[in-house]
DNA sequence: GGGCTTATGTGAGCATCGATAACATCGATG
DNA sequence: CATCGATGTTATCGATGCTCACATAAGCCC
């Protein structure tokens, strides 16, 4: 499968795509983005792309499959991302210090990985896929997926002596459910400003390290405070709303609920 | 609006219902938790109370509106389950052990919450409502939404000296991050088995509590530990699944995706 | 009571969607 | 060169969200 006929962009318009598969893949996270997941469909992918709408029922068993590849798609460059960030670390002498750094890190290209995207985040998390399924491991920039960057993060911490091997065990759970709760919150948006945003990824962090047993000292150390006093805050910036595509559609002609609503 | 006519009931079939909006959103809960949030319609719903598709939208200007409201009614349950579960809270001496354990119990409140009903939880913080828009005072049993009974409880916590008024600030965010990532985690499935959940819940809750300040000695007392010892395991006992609705009655029929997959 | 307005329900209808079946096309393989 | 399998097309079905014109009932004023 996939056979690679490049000639389909010179030739006038091939019968066969070439790429079908890919090419949805690669269409759809525009259209998810713009319309949501519930607005997202088949037909319309497949006319993106130029191609009846069976033509994708032959890559592709369901449009919940389709989804489900996306999904893995956005934990993969999700995976990516965390690795660009990692390597782009500057070096520390502190290994400690270091450990706890990159850990922090690692959850805020969570957080932003999530508010850049909203709709991507809720494919990758939406019940299509299973978290426990592991992703095409050719996705994968350096073969290791979001969990497993976590697992290695925390075993740095625990290697560098910033936690106890004892709270070790289970800790991606705890991490987890700190950064992938904050990051549903703000993506579920409405509790929080733009401007919260830093001083709550801040404050989370924190009390997480904190909880696993990161000492008051090394936290200062790694530079981690609790972030510039902020509370919780009515103000709502929406940007993707309403459920299906033609109630957003309606929501965006009549300018009820889009982005400038306060503006 | 809403006359109570009963008689409705009695009477052959009255032309008007007499209270169509609170049947809607009476019959819906059952229908999201049949067929996911994807998979509920307003046609099924309408045809559930036995009235015409076109009445609904008398009462709900789209199917978002009702999904909304059935957010609100959603939010509105769990504040109530988090005042019984205060309310049937054992008297304690110690006031600190006592906000301790009244904060973790609307954790616990929280997370089985979510558990018990996936797909209405993730109606709640879907992407129909705004969770900054106040919900309908009449719903809530004293006043409370869950946001509020948080803080209350945090408050508590600092007024018994559990923890320190520094770290009250932007605590509401740490606390909801944690449980609600814990939640959404167990919803999405497939990293927990059912048996980790308590101990997972435990590990989240201890380390959130240390992160707030709650020293060992009071953790200690208050009876919270780590959990035994569990890590992150591939296994899957997934309920609902799947997308659209008719692929959900695909997968039941096929048994493809069905809750006993390993079974 | 009779007649008005208004709230609420009905039926038909449109555009779209997911999914399938029968048919068309094209590359590869004998 | 003929055939086959992979892939794409058209046509179609049933269902959905939503709207419109119309029907019915309830309230209200005289």
């Amino acid at each position: 499968m996939a056979r690679m006929r490049i000639q389909a962009t010179r030739r006038k318009r091939l019968y066969h795509h070439g790429d079908l598969r890919n090419a949805l893949l690669a269409a759809a996270p525009d259209l998810v983005a713009r319309h949501g997941v519930e607005g997202f469909s088949l037909r319309e992918a497949a006319r993106a792309v130029g191609v009846s709408s069976a033509a994708a029922y032959r890559h592709f068993e369901d449009r919940s499959a389709l989804l489900r590849a996306l999904a893995h798609q956005g934990l993969a460059g999700l995976a990516q991302r965390m690795e660009e960030a990692l390597a782009a670390m500057p070096p520390s002498p502190d290994p400690a210090e270091r450990a706890v750094a990159g850990f922090v890190r690692l959850g805020s290209v969570y957080v932003e990985f999530a508010v850049a995207d909203p709709a991507r985040f809720r494919v990758m998390f939406g019940p299509w896929c299973d978290l426990a399924d592991p992703i095409a491991p050719e996705l994968l920039p350096l073969g290791r997926d979001p969990l497993r960057l976590l697992q290695d993060a925390l075993d740095g911490l625990v290697r560098a002596g910033a936690i106890a091997a004892a709270t070790r065990a289970g800790a991606e759970i705890v991490a987890w459910s700190a950064v992938h709760g904050l990051a549903s919150l703000l993506v579920e948006g409405g509790l929080l400003t733009a401007g919260d945003r830093d001083g709550a990824f801040a404050r989370v962090m924190r009390a997480l390290l904190a909880g696993l047993g990161v000492s008051p000292a090394l936290l200062e150390r790694a530079g981690i405070r609790g972030g510039p006093p902020d509370g919780l805050s009515a103000s709502r910036p929406r940007t993707e709303r309403a459920g299906t595509r033609t109630a957003a559609r309606r929501a965006t002609a009549t300018g009820r609920r889009s982005a400038g609503r306060r503006a």
